[in-house]
DNA sequence: GTTGAGCGTT
């Protein structure tokens, strides 16, 4: 069957956890599942996927039923060109939950019967606000370093053009004081009633006052 | 349509 990750963790008791790294973005757990269900028997295969956009993020985990198989697995697929790309294949260090385990083997022991050792407390997972946000951050700040390197080296190539003809960037602000100017004006004038239209309109002082602070649409 | 160190879900 090829419905792997689509029915949550099936059960990672007795598997051992492999993790597929440097794969193309392109590469499925379907493209994955003939090549390493030849050496073991994969019990399941998860390729972690960004919710925003869905696409993969590089690599991808294999659970298989046996350590032999696992390891003759990483052995011969290690270093191996998958979709003309160099995957590297090697044991998980980190489970699902973010604990500690052995040659992809999980070292939490069974909590059957057990039940909870400890007080489990409600540890939630990372917001994803934030959790994509710091993500973004790093990604955006890469992209504007490039950027800006590449603006430095165009601006060499020719150093004219660069005239006074070039309008300020104040011309946004300006409309922006330009809409603000007709909204208060609409606001001070609700019609053709009482008070001077003409001293409003003639005592246009030089200094605005200080907008106030208002909720502004954006 | 691009990218490239790393450790995971419904």
């Amino acid at each position: 069957m090829s419905h792997f990750g689509r029915s949550g963790p099936p059960d990672i008791s007795d598997t051992y956890s492999l993790l597929i790294l440097n794969i193309s973005f392109r590469t499925t757990a379907d493209d994955l599942f003939p090549l390493f269900d030849k050496y073991g028997k994969v019990v399941d295969i998860f390729i972690p996927k960004d919710r925003r956009t869905g696409d993969s993020r590089g690599f991808a985990f294999v659970r298989y039923k046996y350590a032999d198989e696992a390891e003759k697995a990483v052995d011969r697929l290690d270093g191996r060109e998958v979709d003309g790309r160099e995957i590297t294949v090697q044991f998980a260090k980190y489970g699902p939950n973010a604990e500690r385990i052995h040659r992809g083997r999980v070292i939490e022991k069974s909590p059957r019967g057990r039940g909870r050792s400890r007080s489990r407390s409600p540890r939630q997972r990372y917001h994803d606000d934030d959790y994509y946000r710091d993500r973004d951050r790093e990604y955006r700040r890469k992209r504007y370093d490039d950027i800006d390197d590449s603006r430095e080296r165009g601006c060499r190539y020719h150093g004219r053009s660069r005239s006074r003809s070039y309008t300020p960037h104040n011309h946004n602000r300006s409309r922006y004081d330009d809409e603000y100017f007709r909204r208060s004006q609409s606001t001070e004038s609700p019609g053709p009633h009482t008070r001077s239209p003409s001293h409003s309109l003639d005592s246009r002082s030089p200094s605005p006052p200080p907008p106030p602070r208002v909720h502004d649409e954006e």
